[in-house]
Parts: C-alpha cells; structure tokens; sequence
DNA sequence: CATGAATGAGTCTTCATTCAT
DNA sequence: AATGAATGAAGACTCATTCAT
C-alpha cells in the first residue's frame, strides 16, 4: 500500500526539497481517500509517502500547513487546467473551449479518487477554517467569473433567449460538484461516462448550437 | 452561544430519554456546522447543549454512535419528507409530485446550514468509514429508484423523447447536491432563489409539459 | 518516590480544585529539585503526585503555564513571609525585624531543596523567558525597597556612617541569593548554621547596634 | 545574529579541530545567554556559530558531551585565573592577592553575559546531573580551599581576632555568586560598579589593614 | 439520571543523532 | 572535514471514556 517510489526501505536519500514536498502531498491525498481526512494522521501520511513520521513537520511547519498546501495543490492544478483551455490559445472557439472545458471536468484526471475525497473532505471543513474557505473562494470566484464570460460569448453567438450566463455558470458548476460528490460517495452505481452524459446533456440543452447530445 | 433550550441552568431535571437525545443530535448538527466534523469533540457537543459532558456517553453508546445516528437523523427526516410527497396522496398528479419534491429540496427547513454541513461533513468520511457509507446508500438507492419511477412517468405522459429516465434522476440528484454544497461553501454570493431558479430551470427543460420556468 | 498523599492507585477521586492545583504545584517543585528543569516533563511531575498524565493540562493551560504557576507560588510564598515580618505588627522594632528577616531567610522552610532548586532553574532561565523575568522582577523590587527602608531606619537610629542603605540592600540580598545557591549545590560541606553565621556576621558589621554577632 | 568569525559563507574550509571546537563552545555559551538552557539545541548552537547541523556530534560525541566541555571550559578558565593570581608569582603580598582577586572576579571579562548565563543554567541542573556536580565540586573545593588559605594569612598578619577564615571564605564565595546572580538576572538596576563596591565593602569588613574601603 | 474530575491512549511536534553526498 | 536531509524516540497536548458523587 505504501508507495515508496525510488525510495528504498533502510535507505535514507536525500531528494530535493520541492520533490520531497510533491511526494507528500501525494501521499497526504492519498490518505484523505483512505482514511477521511480525520482519520488522516502525520503517521498515515509519512507512512504511505514510506517515510519517516518526522519529515512531514521538517517540510512543512505544522499538520495544518501540511493540509492546507494539498488543498492550494489540488485547487491549483483544477484552476491551472481550467485556465489553460480557456486563455492558452490551444481552443480557438467557444464551442471548443466548452467542450474541452466539459472533457476536463470529467477526465480521468480531475476525477481520480484521491482528489474528489481532496474537494469533499476540505468542503466539509471549509465553513470552520477560514484558510480553507480563503483557498476555495479564491478559484470559484475566478473559475465562475471565467465561466460566465464563456456562457455570455456562446449565448451571444448563438442568441439563446431567456438564458442567463450566470445561471447557467453556477449551475454548471453545481452539477459538476454533484457529479464528482456521487462518483466519489457511490461508485458502484455510477460511473464516468454517466456522468458525462450527464453534464453534456445539461450544457446541450443550453447550447444547442455549440453541444451536441450525441458524440 | 450555548442552546439550553428548555433546560434552566441549575435545574437539573432528568428529561424523557428520547428528548435528551434529539436534543444531542441537534447539538451535534450544531457543532458540525460551526467547527467542522473534525472539530466537533463530546466537548462542544455537551456544551452546545448546555449540558455536561458525560451525559453523551449516557445517552449513546460512544462518540462514533452519536455521529452515526446524527447522519441517520438527518438521513430519515430527507428520505422521509421525499417519501411523504411521493407516497401520502398529498400529491396526486406525476407534475404536482415533481413540483413538490422540488420545492422540498430546496425548501428553507432542507437547507438549514447545520443540516448542509452535516451532509458535506459525512460525504467526506463515506469513504473511510463504511457505517456512514451504509446509510447513505441505503437512503440514496430508495431515493433514486423513486426518482426514477417517477421521472418516468412523466416521460410517459409527456410523450418526452431522447430522455433517459436513470440519467435524468441521477443528474437531478447531482444538482441538487452540487446546489446544496455551494450554498454551504459560498454563501455569500448564491441564495436560495438562484438555486431553485438552476434546478427548476433543469427540470422545465427535462419535463416542459410539467414544469414551467416562471412561476 | 511518588507523593500519593490520599489517593490511592486505581482509586479516582475527584479533589477541589484548588487542592488539586497546589498538589501538581508541590510536585512541580519536587521534580524541578530531583531532575532540574530541563529533565521536568509532564510525566515525571504527574508521576510525583501519583496522578495520570492528562491532569496536568486539566488544571492547568500547559506545561508553560503550570511552571510559570510554580514560579509564582514559591515567589509569593516568600514575598509574603517578608511581608508578614515588615508590616504585620509582630515585630516592633527595627531590630527585631532585621532579626526576623535573617531567621526568614535562613528558616529551613525556605531553604526547602526543592524550594532552592526553583529559584536557581528559572533564574538560569529568566534572559530567555519574558514571563519568569516579570514574576522575580515584581518580586525583587518590593523586597529590596522594602529592605532598603528597613535599613535606612537602622541607620538613622544607629547614627552608622559610611554606610548606603542601597549598597546594603543589594549586598545583603546577594549574600542570601549566594547562600541559597552554596546550600543547595553543595550542601555536603555546607549548612543551614553556617550560613546562618555568615550572614549575621555581615548584618552585625552593618548594624553593630542592631544585630550581635553571638547569640 | 550568528558568527561566523573568520568562517566565510560558502567557504568550507576545514580548520584545526581545536579552533572548530572553541568556536562551538563560544556559540553553546551565547546560546545558553540567549535562549537559556533549556532553549538551547544542537541547531541553536551550530547556527549562532554560523556552521552546520550535523558538526556538533562531529566534533563532540553528543549534545551532553558538548555541554560539560562549556561548562569545563568556563570553569577551567575562571580557576586558571583564580590560580594564577594566587600562585603565578605576579602578585606577592597578602593584600595584593586579596585586591586582585576581588579585580577578577568583578572583572568585565568574568561578568560577560554568556559565561555568568553558563554559571547559572548548570546551577541548576547540578542537583539532576552528576557529571556537571563533578566539575563544579572539584573547582570549588580547589578555590575555597585556596581562599581559606588566603584569608587564614591574611587573619595571621592582621592579627584580626572573632574571624574564621573558612566562614569568610564561604560569605565571600557566596556574596560573589550572589553579585553574578543579580548582574545577570536584574541587569537594569544594578551594575559591575555597585557589586564592586558591595563586594570590597564586605572584605574591607573583615581585612581593615588589607583592603580599604575608598579606592 | 446527571455531573465533571480523572484517566490514558493516540497525535502532533521537537530535536539529538545519523549518514549519503 | 563538512553538510543538511532524514530518522525516530521522547515529550506535550487532546479528548473519548469512565465513574465516584
């Protein structure tokens, strides 16, 4: 279970201090998908990383930091593969950029389990500790403004009527968090390509012209 | 800060068993909302409760009891008020029974922020601790077997094409939650007006005959 | 070894707190002289008073605070003794309280090991500690302004010449600091009746009038 | 903050293991100053001595290792002093003896902050630390006896009656750690000065014809 | 029933020591 | 000889649970 990489037991390596961090914000997502996050101890961390238990605090100061970086880790890399399909220039279009958007949100990637048990667990949390709502705030509101603009440009190119870009912004991004919450929670009945007829169906409805329902 | 609700300070009266319980699950919603299920210790329990600490221990088995039955509380009084609308003859025709059980999932006494919390809370720790996981798929399989069925039959009335029932009462279900957590999370900028706006917009759209988008 | 006053092992018996507090405080005490304060944990000043480990955060904050606590005990234990002398009425004359101070100072309640081994670990750790700083420094200013008051007035009635109250003040107070220290370090070749002699002699040289060298 | 005397930064430059070892005993010494004893840790040391972690046990077998050999050097250095005015040759007369002493005593290099702060700090552990008694019971016993010596001539050539040289020698041993005690704990009303005059005024006490009080 | 002081196992954190580079 | 990342034992602190009152 215990991932020890290039890393072996009875060895003591020295790898670079941005490695090292990596490696245990892996195993830190790793251990919130096993074992929730209160049951997310230095020693399930250190242990899954195959490490000692002291190295966590010589990374990072304090459990506490340990946490919140995953969380900046993982909400980073989401606004990072957001942003890129959206200001990269790889998508040219804005039927494109939707679709590539929707493709991302559902991707194996985005959908591995260790970081929808990330989103959820810190969600749970977010209301009592201000440096987790602080973290999550941030992107939403930049991911849902950047969202809106997108809606308002498809809904002005194909001249959707009663549709409104903020609407349609929240909702897609509510369905979204829903669908990755019950392909987290229950995965035996549910899986990736429901979901993704899913949220298709949702923005094929609201772009007809952009999405298609079939493809 | 402390609900003492019924309980003058100083008397000491010894209430009905299923009192002081229902009164410890309030507690613990309570908490759960304010310190996070991580933060929530028999201490802030017992203190929101204005009672002492050992009186949880004397009412539940354990700390992991009075959790469980917090979720189950929580769990039977939702799947419960489905049930009620789907199965009392309240509601008669398949539109009035949609329009009803929208109006419930988002209705003020569901979107109590102690009651939100409680979910979010126990979403995150499904994984970790198969208890939480059972009652949340039991609730969740009987939940969505009625959506179906019910979806379905407006599907039928409706003479509705190119709709899948199963995708539709899932999706519907991933709206809601997704609603639910973004309006736990994000407060500040979405009411519950939008919410029911996003999600009555969703069903108009899956059933116009039966829902209408203004009302 | 262990102090278990009435507590019997495997006995659970719920003390006020107070008594509770001044039982953890004289263990407190006890382990600072046995193991000097850097070798003082939680364990071996719990392990004294023959009680749990986790009762020493019950009563107080931390373990920073429960040493702080000791500071402040034996300091305000000692002012008081002064106090007493100076200004309770017991003692009439200038004489007899200089007298009275010496006895003090030199009672074997004062020179108590574990009382003598709490002065000199946190003097050693005064620089380093704002708070222990503050304690003895409140402390020492009562003492010595009320000593130099004291021997002012011996001096007026003395009609001493060449003799500074403030000088005198200090180097009495250096003298019994030394003392202490030399009691406590190396009490085989050295005791109470020794520095008893010493430091009579130097009050009697100071106040020939006062103080007689034999008595 | 830290020294790094003649150690240039990036300059590795491997120096005579004397020199590396008196420059971590330097920095152990102004750790102890600055952080107290218990504040005091083996990266406290190597930082102030601007070297890194690991040399410490590089050149002292453990931390406790390197705290005795600073309180060895410290005390070595104060008995080397002590011994060569007394046996050097440099001061002949009884008188001269007594007066230099009493100089180096108070002199501004024994009072350095750092090495009264070691005096202080291994006071109090000595009680909890047998190899730190050890040090300090051999100078003592070294210096008291030499100054019973000193004193007992200086009794013999003043004919000075009612005078146990073994007393003073302790009420001078004491009244000098006492002095050390208070410059180092309340530096702010109390200087090298007034100890010095405290401190001649007490030996001027009990050798007239030896040491005079104006000087 | 109810209380809350007491217990002690479990966690986070620190830090002396080791060792590959 | 020197470095500093890594280790893991030891210590402070938390908190579910117990139980005398």
């Amino acid at each position: 279970m215990a991932i020890e990489s290039d890393n072996k037991p009875g060895t003591r390596r020295a790898l670079p201090k941005e490695v090292r961090r990596k490696q245990l914000i892996q195993a830190t997502m790793d251990s919130i998908a096993e074992n929730g996050l209160s049951g997310t101890t230095m020693a399930t961390v250190t242990q899954k990383a195959g490490l000692s238990m002291g190295i966590a605090n010589l990374h990072f100061e304090s459990k506490e930091k340990m946490l919140t970086e995953t969380l900046q880790y993982v909400t980073d890399e989401y606004s990072n593969g957001q942003m890129d399909i959206l200001t990269s220039g790889k998508y040219i279009t804005v039927a494109e950029k939707i679709q590539a958007i929707l493709a991302f949100d559902l991707s194996p990637k985005v959908l591995q389990k260790s970081k929808l048990a990330v989103w959820v667990a810190f969600w749970g949390e977010a209301k009592a500790r201000p440096t987790y709502q602080k973290i999550r705030t941030l992107a939403d509101i930049q991911s849902e403004s950047a969202f809106r603009e997108l809606f308002q440009a498809a809904i002005d190119e194909g001249g959707y009527v009663n549709t409104d870009a903020d609407l349609l912004a929240r909702g897609y991004t509510a369905l979204v968090d829903g669908l990755w919450l019950d392909l987290l929670v229950a995965p035996k009945q549910f899986n990736r390509k429901k979901a993704m007829k899913i949220a298709r169906h949702y923005l094929a409805t609201a772009f007809p012209k952009h999405i298609q329902l079939d493809s």
